[in-house]
DNA sequence: GTCTATAAGATGATAGAC
DNA sequence: GTCTATCATCTTATAGAC
């Protein structure tokens, strides 16, 4: 919890792990092996895997915080910002058939420990708000269009992106991803 | 693998574990107390959890196929069995907050024995496929509107359905859930 | 078919030397 | 900060009695 250098890495191929198995599907023993440190080292960074877990999702949660902001800085439209925003998914499930973090810890759900499982909820939560943010700002500006609450579209856009991430993983095919990516937003008129 | 009743039995203790916890995050041990036997009787009915995960997955695709089967029968309409197709998840994620077993041990796929994986993808294989042919008649008969091939409509609605059980699950909501089965359904006219 | 007994290894975690 | 050593417990799995 110290968060130098290591605990940085430490969180890289604790990451990495959990979305490609699952947050049960890996040890403190595949880390340490990955980074050439042993099991009792790791332990001082993150005294436990529940420690562990919430600081992946709280960093995890910043960064796609931080990616949003960039994608507002990037473009004003609506559409725009929704064809980046699904890259943003794109590119996780390029990156050696990852799974969504959040999304992989959403299946894991029942088994985690509550702090991990707030913030699990908290990253649903800010990118719906986010997304709904959007939508209504382009629905207005006349540059998307759909009916009822922004907020439910909002859901259903993050609910089909995170499914076709879990489907593609099985499937293989970031090509699949990327098609049912493209008629999501065009059910919105993007 | 004899499947006697008490087989059965072990595969729905297990079942429903895989569905609530995923397929890492539950043991022999689980399955023995919950049925009040020891372990060692387990592997008798199935030798290992390998061969237990494929007899889970091969009973899941039987009665998914039944259940498509039982929609045919039941009615004609597209719409109708579109409506139904999606009530059968919204079943799922009623019984105790489950996930899909598949949507799961999609999830799991890297941590899955090859055998496993094979069911999993013969799943969406086979779903995606009912779905294309209700998609395309339904077309046909004027009575669904989509653009584009039916089976990346397939694939669509079945990646939205399991995202939104995924995503219903960490923010309890089978309601929310109902709401984006409705989105998407109305997405292709129904 | 189910049990006891047991194995061999993994797992998350701690104490204390360096 | 990282190590060795050690821990209690869990995990999947097998052998053999009943």
């Amino acid at each position: 919890m110290k968060h130098g250098a290591t605990a940085e890495r430490i969180l890289d191929a604790a990451q990495r792990l959990v979305q490609s198995r699952g947050f049960n599907g890996f040890s403190y023993a595949d880390i340490a092996e990955e980074l050439g440190l042993r099991k009792a080292s790791l332990h001082y960074h993150f005294e436990s895997k529940d420690v562990l877990g919430r600081a992946l999702m709280a960093r995890y949660r910043e960064r796609f915080r931080a990616a949003l902001a960039a994608i507002e800085g990037a473009t004003s439209d609506a559409r725009e910002r929704l064809r980046r925003y699904a890259k943003l998914y794109l590119s996780v499930l390029r990156n050696e058939d990852r799974m969504c973090l959040c999304g992989m810890l959403a299946a894991d759900f029942t088994t985690l420990a509550r702090p991990v499982r707030d913030e699990v909820r908290r990253f649903f939560d800010d990118n719906e708000a986010w997304l709904a943010r959007v939508l209504e700002t382009g629905r207005k500006a006349g540059r998307l269009a759909f009916k009822g609450p922004a907020a439910a579209e909002a859901v259903m856009l993050v609910s089909g992106l995170e499914g076709a991430m879990l489907v593609a993983r099985s499937t293989r095919g970031a090509r699949r991803f990327e098609e049912t990516a493209r008629r999501l937003l065009a059910s919105v008129g993007a």
